[in-house]
RNA sequence: GGUCUCGUGGCCGAGUGGUUAGGCAGCGGUCUGCAAAACCGUGUACAGCGGUUCGAAUCCGCUCGAGACCUCCA
């Protein structure tokens, strides 16, 4: 049996090269995938939502196509946890000092909370979920190898990376496309800066202040390793030297990924990575969401309706059905207005896809090409996991299987067999929506639903619209909408 | 200031040198006891100004506007 990934021509969106190119695994059917996952001090928020959805997309299509997948998303749970003189979020680290929590309360309590979050967006979970602090050994011995190699220099128990020298025989600025003359130029000279050589260097190895709450003993000082390190230390543990796609948000790119490449490339002797994808980030009414705007909103906000900025709540799989109807590399824009549009299409997909279920075929029937509509899909996924397209397409059956369920098309069965594919390839395994509230979860409440819907019909016969209308209201005040059509009335929950 | 990205109809968002994106909203129709849902039909869209071209929303230049990174935020 041979696997689709045979026949399927993926085409990814590579940063390095600033095109799409056909991707090549190193190791078919094996596949190495390192995401940058959260810093877990705080709750998670919408800015979390688009790349765990992203490469939850990307993981699922590489899986649908046959690949064998080894998805590492890393927790950031390492010396972040002070020095951010910012509004928000950072409090909670302080309160944490204040009442003497431990560090790694903190980062418990905020790791259940996004397993909770990514669960309700129906995200998968990684193969590894590698944690820096776990990893503080790993990054030591990779810092002794760059400082071996000469590409690192020691200060007051600090270790810097030599960003100049690693220029000079290799590029500093190959992913983010900086040339490291204007980054010299333009770098700004911070009091915490006067133990590195050049502003451009980054350190590999902090030590503590003595209020530093997170410290690890080193050779160089008690201390925390440097914000790029742990991606490459578990990067090169867990996929290898070099391995296939290395994925996180584009504001990410530089320095973070940036710096990566160059120790990786220092201790491996090669690049570490093939393909590096970058998803765009997430604006709220035009504006980018940040802190100091006001108009942050954690996951939990959106899911409940409670900011001032909210309309109404809006459910887990309407927020993964609306960043799936932009192009990751799009920026994406969140109001009410746009969130409540989604909402209703993706209601309109998942209610179709239940009527699916209950469509019958009609024997020797012209085809309506369904075949064609799998086609599309495909071939947007395999053009960098184009999702809106792959909905645009969906769309189109939904069409056809409305139209089949008001008898206006007829439809055979290796139609109907196709249809009830689709959904089950593109909606629920690649898209990864669920039917949420789904009508026919509880036989009981269904029962109760049929008698209330006969007796309606009862009343609508003897011309009673007075009875049929209140029963019909009623139900409405409950969330409970009742759809008359040629097969009957159906029931589904608002 | 430097580097880079983007600007599509009421809203969100694909696409890209000549052909329908799609969703939501609106309008008209079918269906319905009336609605809702569904189906059918319906839009002077491609920031502005120049240029290249037989032809540009799509390529080039400029202007305006928005955003990202350069500041350990996804």
């Amino acid at each position: 049996m041979t696997s689709l990934y045979t026949d399927q021509k993926l085409f990814v969106y590579n940063t390095l090269s600033r095109s799409k190119e056909v991707f090549q695994p190193l190791n078919p059917p094996l596949i190495g995938m390192y995401v940058c996952g959260p810093t877990v001090y705080g709750d998670a928020h919408l800015g979390h939502a688009r790349p765990a959805i992203t490469f939850d997309l990307v993981y699922r299509y590489l899986v649908h196509l046959g690949y064998k997948v080894r998805y590492v998303r890393n927790i950031t749970d390492v010396g972040h946890l002070e020095n951010d003189s910012d509004e928000g979020e950072d409090k909670i680290a302080q309160k944490a000092r204040l009442e003497q929590v431990e560090p790694m309360e903190i980062v418990q309590q905020y790791t259940v909370r996004y397993h909770r979050n990514m669960d309700q967006l129906n995200v998968l979970r990684p193969s590894i979920e590698p944690h820096a602090s776990g990893h503080i050994i790993e990054q030591i011995e990779m810092i002794k190898k760059i400082l071996e190699s000469g590409f690192a220099y020691e200060v007051n128990g600090s270790v810097y990376f030599d960003v100049e020298k690693y220029n000079s025989n290799h590029h500093y600025g190959v992913l983010s496309g900086r040339k490291i003359e204007d980054l010299l130029s333009n770098t700004r000279v911070l009091a915490a800066q006067v133990e590195k050589r050049s502003g451009l260097d980054f350190a590999l190895w902090k030590k503590a202040e003595a209020s530093h709450i997170m410290r690890w003993p080193s050779p160089w000082s008690d201390g925390f390793p440097g914000w790029h390190m742990e991606c490459s230390a578990m990067g090169c543990k867990y996929l290898g030297d070099q391995f296939d796609i290395h994925g996180g948000g584009m504001d990410l790119l530089f320095p973070h990924h940036e710096s990566e490449i160059a120790q990786s490339t220092i201790v491996n002797g090669k690049a570490p990575v093939r393909y590096w994808m970058h998803n765009n980030m997430i604006t709220i009414n035009g504006q980018k969401m940040g802190k100091s705007l006001g108009n942050a909103m954690s996951l939990d906000d959106l899911f409940t309706g409670n900011h001032p900025l909210l309309e109404k709540a809006y459910s887990p799989m309407t927020i993964r059905f609306f960043i799936l109807q932009a192009q990751y590399r799009s920026t994406l824009d969140f109001s009410n207005e746009a969130l409540q549009a989604a909402e209703k299409g993706m209601k309109k997909l998942l209610v179709a896809a239940e009527s699916l279920q209950q469509l019958k075929a009609v024997t020797d029937t012209q085809s309506l090409g369904i075949n064609s509509i799998f086609t599309a899909c495909y071939e947007a996924m395999n053009d960098d996991f184009n999702s809106p397209v792959v909905i645009a397409n969906l769309f189109e059956a939904v069409r056809i299987i409305n139209s089949a369920k008001d008898g206006l098309a007829a439809i055979n069965q290796q139609d109907l067999d196709q249809l009830q594919q689709l959904f089950k390839v593109f909606v629920f395994d690649i898209l990864g929506l669920i039917a949420e509230g789904s009508s026919s979860n509880h036989a009981i409440v269904d029962g109760l639903m049929q008698t209330i819907i006969q007796l309606r019909q009862d009343a609508r016969a003897r011309k009673d619209y007075a009875t049929s209308d209140i029963i019909r209201d009623k139900l409405n005040n409950l969330s409970i909408v009742l759809k008359d059509g040629k097969e009957g009335t159906s029931w589904e929950l608002k």
